[in-house]
DNA sequence: TCAAAAGTGTTGCATATACACCCATGA
DNA sequence: TCATGGGTGTATATGCAACACTTTTGA
């Protein structure tokens, strides 16, 4: 293994932040954690951690929201890094940002009293140290382009979910009301939903039939070629 | 500045990589060069450096692109971070990968010349080192998806192009073929196409109009937000 | 006069939008 | 019985895809 090359150059702290989505039914909300260092201590912030010398950036990601959920095998998916020199005044740090998607009744409650960790609309949110807010806006802007093409937003549920939640969902990620019918027509064309012989009951005197994800028969029509004409 | 807490964390090489394309009239086509250090001396990869102390990786991207170029002011987007961590064999190094749209008339040859560069049809790329087949690909990915929603495939062309000639640089990037009428028609539709009161000569007997791009009245209906339904 | 590329419109089809009534149930 | 939320279909408009002939001019 030759280093010599290498061994001149300048070597930066790589983290990797995570931008925590979930969703309680009404509103689309993030994970956030009062630091628990300095520098800004006590400050509202993404939950991150440093890249180790023995794994990649997404295994870094993983620990990362492992650390604070307790939860594995999440959806994950790399926003984009931020590299600019000051963008933490206590040194050069570079971000990896990443954001996740998770059912947000199913996490270890353990682990966020530690971190103490919160929950906040994203209307809601907090001031945020360095650029974490530039990341979470990016976050957020990236969810809604890929929900309209991917069959992702599902992550956000639990196992079983009625339309009218379903729908809510939608609403909540883009912010505007859809119509009823129009929306669960084009959730029916995905081919990804299937309807259970169950309703849930309490929410509405008729209450709603449960669904569950299905991206088996996902119709890929939706997917495909992006095409200019 | 407190680093109290930073100093015991690994840190890393960051690279940036730039993808150049590069359109001819005719190919879609990659800058690449033949490396001129160890590890993989005289193999084929994308123009690349390392992440310097004082400048932020839009700027490191920036200055290797006017290194292997001379050019400034080139239209370049972060595709994303690659961070396995054997990624380069020869240490621990994370890329963060740039692509370059450039009107590939415009460049300095002699720096060509010194980086033994060389353009690559991106159908007959030549074995590349590390992960750089993957950025090359997924650059190219990233490139069709953004060609689709922003005009932006403009950045490849002289600043006066024929419309047979715009329409190749699209049936470039999608590797597939469009009909003129309703390629020009949703061109037009976008608004950015100003006609010249200018033939091509040489390229067929009739001639095709010049035309330049413009942006000022871009129809922005075009990028609006991208909703569910 | 002919070959080769440039330029231009219309029609059918598919998809998206707008919209209103009935149903089931618990209180 | 009524108030509340759940469920469904149709008619219209819009955008997309398919398609063929005329024009210009250099050889």
């Amino acid at each position: 293994m030759d280093l010599s090359s290498y061994h001149n150059h300048y070597r930066i702290l790589v983290a990797v932040d995570c931008i925590i989505f979930g969703f309680d039914g009404t509103q689309l909300k993030a994970l956030l954690i009062k630091r628990g260092f300095e520098p800004e201590k006590g400050k509202w912030s993404l939950m991150g951690g440093f890249v180790r010398e023995d794994e990649g950036t997404d295994e870094a990601a993983n620990r990362v929201l492992h650390q604070l959920t307790g939860m594995k095998g999440i959806y994950m998916e790399q926003l984009c890094a931020f590299g600019d020199v000051d963008r933490d005044p206590a040194g050069r740090v570079i971000s990896i940002a990443y954001f996740a998607l998770i059912n947000i009744t199913d996490y270890n409650k353990q682990l966020q009293l530690e971190h103490e960790a919160k929950w906040f609309p994203l209307s809601e949110s907090p001031e945020l140290i360095f650029d974490h807010q530039k990341l979470l806006l990016k976050a957020q802007e990236r969810l809604r382009e890929k929900v309209a093409c991917d069959p992702i937003g599902f992550e956000l549920l639990p196992p079983k979910f009625t339309l009218p939640r379903l729908q809510s969902l939608y609403e909540a990620i883009y912010e505007m009301p859809f119509d009823r019918r129009n929306f669960i027509k084009k959730m029916r064309s995905l081919g990804v939903l299937n309807k259970l012989n169950e309703k849930e009951r309490g929410s509405s005197r008729k209450g709603a039939y449960y669904y569950e994800f299905n991206n088996q028969h996902y119709n890929h029509v939706y997917k495909s070629i992006k095409k200019f004409v």
